[in-house]
DNA sequence: GTTAAATAGGACTAAAATAGTCCTCTTTTG
DNA sequence: CAAAAGAGGACTATTTTAGTCCTATTTAAC
Protein backbone atom coordinates (compact mmCIF):
# COMPACT_ATOMS: atom_id res chain seq x y z
CA UNK A 1 0.00 0.00 0.00
CA UNK A 2 2.76 2.26 -0.94
CA UNK A 3 4.29 3.19 2.37
CA UNK A 4 6.92 5.24 3.51
CA UNK A 5 9.57 3.46 6.15
CA UNK A 6 9.68 4.13 9.65
CA UNK A 7 12.93 5.72 9.29
CA UNK A 8 12.06 8.22 7.26
CA UNK A 9 8.51 9.00 9.24
CA UNK A 10 11.21 9.04 12.06
CA UNK A 11 13.04 11.58 9.76
CA UNK A 12 10.82 14.29 9.23
CA UNK A 13 10.43 14.65 13.35
CA UNK A 14 14.20 15.07 13.82
CA UNK A 15 13.80 17.71 10.27
CA UNK A 16 10.79 19.22 12.46
CA UNK A 17 13.23 19.35 15.34
CA UNK A 18 16.11 21.02 13.21
CA UNK A 19 13.18 23.75 11.77
CA UNK A 20 11.87 24.78 15.22
CA UNK A 21 15.46 25.17 16.94
CA UNK A 22 16.52 27.34 13.25
CA UNK A 23 19.42 28.64 12.26
CA UNK A 24 20.54 26.97 15.59
CA UNK A 25 23.52 24.17 15.83
CA UNK A 26 21.81 21.37 17.40
CA UNK A 27 23.43 17.88 18.49
CA UNK A 28 22.45 14.34 17.52
CA UNK A 29 22.72 13.86 20.92
CA UNK A 30 19.78 16.96 21.59
CA UNK A 31 18.08 16.15 19.06
CA UNK A 32 17.56 12.05 20.20
CA UNK A 33 16.63 13.34 23.94
CA UNK A 34 14.28 15.80 22.45
CA UNK A 35 12.81 13.73 20.12
CA UNK A 36 12.78 10.07 22.52
CA UNK A 37 14.21 8.46 19.10
CA UNK A 38 17.07 6.75 20.00
CA UNK A 39 20.28 8.39 19.56
CA UNK A 40 21.97 5.95 17.55
CA UNK A 41 19.10 6.28 15.01
CA UNK A 42 19.24 9.77 15.37
CA UNK A 43 22.35 9.73 14.27
CA UNK A 44 22.12 7.44 11.53
CA UNK A 45 19.36 9.59 9.95
CA UNK A 46 21.18 12.80 10.41
CA UNK A 47 24.16 11.56 8.52
CA UNK A 48 22.00 10.33 5.31
CA UNK A 49 20.16 13.56 5.79
CA UNK A 50 23.65 15.56 5.97
CA UNK A 51 25.27 13.23 2.79
CA UNK A 52 21.99 14.51 0.68
CA UNK A 53 22.77 18.24 1.29
CA UNK A 54 19.28 18.67 3.22
CA UNK A 55 21.12 19.74 6.14
CA UNK A 56 24.41 20.65 6.83
CA UNK A 57 26.73 19.34 9.45
CA UNK A 58 29.52 20.83 11.55
CA UNK A 59 32.11 18.78 13.43
CA UNK A 60 34.09 19.25 16.37
CA UNK A 61 33.46 19.75 20.27
CA UNK A 62 30.67 22.31 19.23
CA UNK A 63 29.51 20.93 16.54
CA UNK A 64 25.86 19.75 15.47
CA UNK A 65 23.65 20.28 12.03
CA UNK A 66 21.06 22.70 10.88
CA UNK A 67 18.92 22.93 7.92
CA UNK A 68 21.08 24.04 5.17
CA UNK A 69 18.08 25.90 3.73
CA UNK A 70 14.85 26.91 4.27
CA UNK A 71 12.24 24.51 4.87
CA UNK A 72 10.00 26.03 2.25
CA UNK A 73 13.44 24.57 -0.20
CA UNK A 74 13.03 21.09 1.00
CA UNK A 75 10.60 18.52 -0.38
CA UNK A 76 9.13 15.78 0.92
CA UNK A 77 10.55 14.18 -2.90
CA UNK A 78 14.26 15.21 -1.01
CA UNK A 79 13.75 13.52 2.21
CA UNK A 80 12.11 10.35 0.45
CA UNK A 81 15.19 10.62 -1.64
CA UNK A 82 17.73 10.52 1.19
CA UNK A 83 16.34 8.04 3.62
CA UNK A 84 14.94 5.79 1.31
CA UNK A 85 17.96 5.40 -0.62
CA UNK A 86 17.81 4.32 -4.20
CA UNK A 87 19.05 0.59 -2.82
CA UNK A 88 17.24 -1.12 -5.95
CA UNK A 89 17.12 0.83 -8.67
CA UNK A 90 16.09 -1.25 -11.53
CA UNK A 91 18.98 -1.96 -14.46
CA UNK A 92 16.79 -0.89 -16.75
CA UNK A 93 15.02 2.24 -15.51
CA UNK A 94 18.22 3.30 -15.10
CA UNK A 95 20.79 5.01 -18.16
CA UNK A 96 20.83 3.48 -21.19
CA UNK A 97 21.34 -0.03 -20.39
CA UNK A 98 20.96 -2.28 -23.01
CA UNK A 99 18.36 -5.02 -22.86
CA UNK A 100 19.73 -8.29 -24.08
CA UNK A 101 16.47 -10.14 -22.90
CA UNK A 102 13.93 -11.52 -25.42
CA UNK A 103 10.91 -11.81 -22.86
CA UNK A 104 8.31 -9.08 -23.23
CA UNK A 105 6.72 -6.82 -20.55
CA UNK A 106 3.54 -5.61 -20.87
CA UNK A 107 3.40 -3.41 -18.59
CA UNK A 108 6.86 -1.70 -18.15
CA UNK A 109 6.94 1.65 -18.66
CA UNK A 110 3.49 1.95 -16.41
CA UNK A 111 5.33 2.24 -13.79
CA UNK A 112 7.50 5.00 -14.26
CA UNK A 113 4.68 7.01 -15.70
CA UNK A 114 3.11 6.63 -12.31
CA UNK A 115 6.38 7.16 -10.49
CA UNK A 116 6.75 10.26 -12.31
CA UNK A 117 3.28 11.33 -11.56
CA UNK A 118 3.87 10.88 -7.67
CA UNK A 119 7.36 12.50 -7.68
CA UNK A 120 5.39 15.85 -9.12
CA UNK A 121 3.33 15.45 -6.70
CA UNK A 122 5.51 15.14 -3.78
CA UNK A 123 7.96 18.03 -5.15
CA UNK A 124 5.03 20.29 -4.80
CA UNK A 125 4.77 19.63 -0.75
CA UNK A 126 8.20 21.20 1.34
CA UNK A 127 9.38 20.62 5.11
CA UNK A 128 7.77 23.95 5.63
CA UNK A 129 4.02 22.39 4.34
CA UNK A 130 4.43 19.86 6.40
CA UNK A 131 4.98 21.30 9.84
CA UNK A 132 2.04 23.66 9.14
CA UNK A 133 -0.10 20.73 9.93
CA UNK A 134 0.74 20.08 13.42
CA UNK A 135 -1.32 17.93 15.31
CA UNK A 136 -1.20 15.66 18.06
CA UNK A 137 -1.35 11.92 17.96
CA UNK A 138 0.09 9.30 19.75
CA UNK A 139 3.88 8.22 19.40
CA UNK A 140 3.37 4.72 19.16
CA UNK A 141 0.71 4.63 16.77
CA UNK A 142 2.85 7.25 14.75
CA UNK A 143 5.62 5.13 13.52
CA UNK A 144 5.36 3.54 10.23
CA UNK A 145 2.55 5.65 9.01
CA UNK A 146 1.43 4.05 5.62
CA UNK A 147 0.76 5.79 2.99
CA UNK A 148 -2.81 4.94 2.70
CA UNK A 149 -5.41 5.72 5.32
CA UNK A 150 -8.41 6.15 3.40
CA UNK A 151 -9.74 2.61 2.87
CA UNK A 152 -12.52 1.85 4.93
CA UNK A 153 -12.31 -2.07 5.78
CA UNK B 1 11.47 5.18 -1.97
CA UNK B 2 8.35 4.20 -2.62
CA UNK B 3 8.50 1.40 -4.26
CA UNK B 4 5.12 -1.04 -5.39
CA UNK B 5 6.20 -5.03 -4.30
CA UNK B 6 6.95 -7.11 -6.20
CA UNK B 7 3.55 -9.39 -6.05
CA UNK B 8 1.82 -6.33 -7.09
CA UNK B 9 4.12 -5.74 -9.84
CA UNK B 10 3.03 -9.51 -11.24
CA UNK B 11 -0.44 -8.67 -10.64
CA UNK B 12 -0.76 -6.20 -13.47
CA UNK B 13 0.85 -8.86 -15.68
CA UNK B 14 -1.36 -11.05 -14.63
CA UNK B 15 -4.31 -8.13 -14.90
CA UNK B 16 -3.00 -7.25 -18.89
CA UNK B 17 -3.29 -11.01 -19.87
CA UNK B 18 -6.93 -11.07 -18.64
CA UNK B 19 -7.35 -7.57 -20.21
CA UNK B 20 -5.80 -8.57 -23.67
CA UNK B 21 -8.51 -12.05 -23.48
CA UNK B 22 -11.18 -9.90 -22.83
CA UNK B 23 -14.22 -11.40 -21.90
CA UNK B 24 -13.52 -15.36 -21.88
CA UNK B 25 -13.00 -16.48 -18.29
CA UNK B 26 -8.98 -17.73 -17.83
CA UNK B 27 -7.94 -20.62 -15.51
CA UNK B 28 -5.27 -19.84 -13.05
CA UNK B 29 -3.19 -22.36 -14.49
CA UNK B 30 -3.32 -20.88 -17.99
CA UNK B 31 -2.34 -17.32 -16.82
CA UNK B 32 0.51 -19.09 -15.07
CA UNK B 33 1.65 -20.65 -18.09
CA UNK B 34 0.99 -17.51 -20.71
CA UNK B 35 3.03 -15.13 -18.19
CA UNK B 36 5.80 -17.38 -16.90
CA UNK B 37 4.48 -16.67 -13.30
CA UNK B 38 4.51 -19.39 -10.48
CA UNK B 39 0.62 -21.12 -10.46
CA UNK B 40 0.20 -21.02 -6.40
CA UNK B 41 1.72 -17.42 -6.89
CA UNK B 42 -0.55 -16.30 -10.22
CA UNK B 43 -3.45 -18.45 -7.68
CA UNK B 44 -3.05 -16.11 -4.77
CA UNK B 45 -2.72 -12.67 -7.22
CA UNK B 46 -6.07 -14.32 -8.30
CA UNK B 47 -8.08 -14.57 -5.12
CA UNK B 48 -7.12 -11.49 -3.70
CA UNK B 49 -8.08 -9.67 -7.31
CA UNK B 50 -11.21 -11.56 -6.87
CA UNK B 51 -11.99 -10.38 -3.38
CA UNK B 52 -10.96 -6.92 -4.16
CA UNK B 53 -13.86 -7.37 -6.86
CA UNK B 54 -11.55 -6.18 -9.26
CA UNK B 55 -11.63 -9.82 -11.23
CA UNK B 56 -15.35 -11.74 -11.20
CA UNK B 57 -14.66 -15.82 -10.29
CA UNK B 58 -16.51 -18.56 -11.81
CA UNK B 59 -16.01 -21.64 -9.83
CA UNK B 60 -15.98 -25.22 -10.94
CA UNK B 61 -14.78 -27.39 -13.42
CA UNK B 62 -14.98 -25.17 -16.61
CA UNK B 63 -14.53 -21.64 -14.35
CA UNK B 64 -11.71 -19.11 -14.18
CA UNK B 65 -11.42 -15.39 -14.05
CA UNK B 66 -12.25 -12.79 -15.88
CA UNK B 67 -11.79 -8.85 -15.33
CA UNK B 68 -15.03 -7.62 -12.95
CA UNK B 69 -15.08 -4.44 -15.07
CA UNK B 70 -13.78 -2.46 -18.20
CA UNK B 71 -10.11 -1.87 -18.01
CA UNK B 72 -10.82 1.97 -18.18
CA UNK B 73 -12.82 1.36 -14.94
CA UNK B 74 -9.92 -0.11 -12.90
CA UNK B 75 -7.58 2.45 -11.58
CA UNK B 76 -4.10 1.87 -10.19
CA UNK B 77 -5.25 2.69 -6.97
CA UNK B 78 -7.92 -0.40 -6.78
CA UNK B 79 -5.05 -2.56 -7.91
CA UNK B 80 -2.41 -2.02 -5.52
CA UNK B 81 -5.08 -1.51 -2.41
CA UNK B 82 -6.07 -5.01 -3.84
CA UNK B 83 -2.86 -6.34 -3.53
CA UNK B 84 -0.46 -4.60 -1.08
CA UNK B 85 -3.17 -4.87 1.42
CA UNK B 86 -4.15 -2.63 4.32
CA UNK B 87 -2.34 -4.67 6.87
CA UNK B 88 -0.87 -1.91 8.77
CA UNK B 89 -3.50 0.98 9.01
CA UNK B 90 -2.42 2.88 12.09
CA UNK B 91 -5.19 3.39 14.54
CA UNK B 92 -5.17 6.93 14.82
CA UNK B 93 -5.64 7.54 10.98
CA UNK B 94 -8.72 5.21 11.02
CA UNK B 95 -11.98 6.21 12.08
CA UNK B 96 -12.89 8.22 15.27
CA UNK B 97 -10.50 6.30 17.53
CA UNK B 98 -9.22 8.16 20.18
CA UNK B 99 -6.01 9.34 21.00
CA UNK B 100 -4.90 8.94 24.88
CA UNK B 101 -1.44 9.76 24.38
CA UNK B 102 -0.02 13.26 25.34
CA UNK B 103 3.13 12.92 23.62
CA UNK B 104 2.93 15.29 20.80
CA UNK B 105 4.03 14.72 17.04
CA UNK B 106 4.80 17.56 14.26
CA UNK B 107 4.54 15.90 11.57
CA UNK B 108 1.33 13.77 12.07
CA UNK B 109 -0.91 14.71 9.63
CA UNK B 110 1.65 15.90 6.94
CA UNK B 111 1.70 12.02 5.51
CA UNK B 112 -2.11 11.54 5.62
CA UNK B 113 -1.71 14.80 3.14
CA UNK B 114 0.88 13.10 1.45
CA UNK B 115 -1.09 9.91 0.92
CA UNK B 116 -4.44 11.66 -0.29
CA UNK B 117 -2.38 13.33 -2.86
CA UNK B 118 -0.83 10.46 -4.22
CA UNK B 119 -4.30 8.69 -4.29
CA UNK B 120 -5.53 11.35 -5.93
CA UNK B 121 -2.81 10.69 -8.67
CA UNK B 122 -3.11 7.29 -8.69
CA UNK B 123 -6.83 7.41 -9.31
CA UNK B 124 -6.87 8.95 -12.39
CA UNK B 125 -4.88 6.50 -14.08
CA UNK B 126 -6.62 3.16 -15.50
CA UNK B 127 -5.18 -0.64 -16.48
CA UNK B 128 -6.28 1.05 -19.67
CA UNK B 129 -3.49 3.55 -19.56
CA UNK B 130 -1.32 1.54 -18.22
CA UNK B 131 -1.52 -1.31 -21.22
CA UNK B 132 -1.14 1.50 -23.58
CA UNK B 133 2.57 1.87 -22.51
CA UNK B 134 4.06 -1.26 -23.54
CA UNK B 135 7.70 -1.33 -24.12
CA UNK B 136 9.79 -4.34 -23.60
CA UNK B 137 12.44 -4.19 -20.57
CA UNK B 138 14.27 -7.86 -19.38
CA UNK B 139 12.10 -9.68 -17.24
CA UNK B 140 14.74 -10.11 -14.28
CA UNK B 141 14.90 -6.69 -13.76
CA UNK B 142 11.17 -5.86 -14.30
CA UNK B 143 10.28 -7.54 -10.91
CA UNK B 144 10.29 -5.35 -8.04
CA UNK B 145 10.72 -1.80 -10.08
CA UNK B 146 10.80 0.65 -7.42
CA UNK B 147 8.49 3.77 -7.99
CA UNK B 148 11.46 5.69 -7.96
CA UNK B 149 13.40 6.14 -11.14
CA UNK B 150 14.52 9.62 -11.67
CA UNK B 151 17.24 10.17 -9.80
CA UNK B 152 20.60 10.33 -10.78
CA UNK B 153 23.58 8.29 -8.61
C1' DG C 1 -23.67 -40.07 -8.39
C1' DT C 2 -18.89 -40.03 -9.07
C1' DT C 3 -14.92 -37.98 -10.89
C1' DA C 4 -12.18 -34.25 -12.53
C1' DA C 5 -11.12 -29.49 -12.88
C1' DA C 6 -11.53 -25.35 -10.96
C1' DT C 7 -11.63 -21.61 -7.15
C1' DA C 8 -11.58 -20.33 -1.76
C1' DG C 9 -9.26 -19.90 2.25
C1' DG C 10 -5.80 -20.10 5.15
C1' DA C 11 -1.42 -22.09 7.36
C1' DC C 12 3.24 -22.39 6.97
C1' DT C 13 8.26 -21.67 5.43
C1' DA C 14 11.91 -19.31 3.35
C1' DA C 15 14.00 -15.28 1.73
C1' DA C 16 14.81 -10.50 1.65
C1' DA C 17 14.55 -5.89 3.31
C1' DT C 18 14.61 -2.81 7.21
C1' DA C 19 15.76 -1.15 11.57
C1' DG C 20 18.78 -0.57 14.96
C1' DT C 21 23.30 -0.82 17.29
C1' DC C 22 28.11 -0.42 17.69
C1' DC C 23 32.92 0.36 16.61
C1' DT C 24 36.71 3.05 14.79
C1' DC C 25 38.27 7.26 12.63
C1' DT C 26 38.47 12.31 11.93
C1' DT C 27 37.67 17.06 13.17
C1' DT C 28 37.48 20.99 16.19
C1' DT C 29 37.71 23.67 20.38
C1' DG C 30 39.19 24.76 25.05
C1' DC D 1 46.12 16.78 24.27
C1' DA D 2 41.57 15.64 25.95
C1' DA D 3 36.76 15.93 25.20
C1' DA D 4 32.85 16.37 22.28
C1' DA D 5 31.04 16.03 18.19
C1' DG D 6 30.27 14.13 13.30
C1' DA D 7 31.71 10.33 9.32
C1' DG D 8 31.62 6.01 7.73
C1' DG D 9 30.73 1.57 7.67
C1' DA D 10 30.08 -3.32 9.59
C1' DC D 11 27.11 -6.17 11.79
C1' DT D 12 22.83 -8.29 14.01
C1' DA D 13 18.14 -8.76 14.86
C1' DT D 14 13.61 -8.01 13.52
C1' DT D 15 9.98 -7.59 10.49
C1' DT D 16 7.97 -7.93 6.11
C1' DT D 17 7.29 -10.09 1.89
C1' DA D 18 7.19 -13.87 -1.21
C1' DG D 19 6.18 -18.21 -2.24
C1' DT D 20 4.29 -22.88 -1.45
C1' DC D 21 1.12 -26.20 0.03
C1' DC D 22 -2.91 -28.36 2.07
C1' DT D 23 -7.86 -28.93 2.63
C1' DA D 24 -12.56 -27.65 1.45
C1' DT D 25 -16.05 -26.26 -1.85
C1' DT D 26 -18.18 -25.76 -6.33
C1' DT D 27 -19.55 -27.13 -10.95
C1' DA D 28 -19.63 -29.75 -15.25
C1' DA D 29 -19.29 -33.95 -17.73
C1' DC D 30 -19.91 -38.59 -18.05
Amino acid sequence: MLRISRLTDYGTVVLAHLAHDNADLVSATEVASATGIALPTVSKLLKALAKAKIVSSTRGSHGGYQLARDATEISATDVIDALEGPVSITECSASDSHCDFEDSCNVGGAWQRINIAIRRTLDEISLADLLRSNIRVPRQKFAGLPISVEQKR
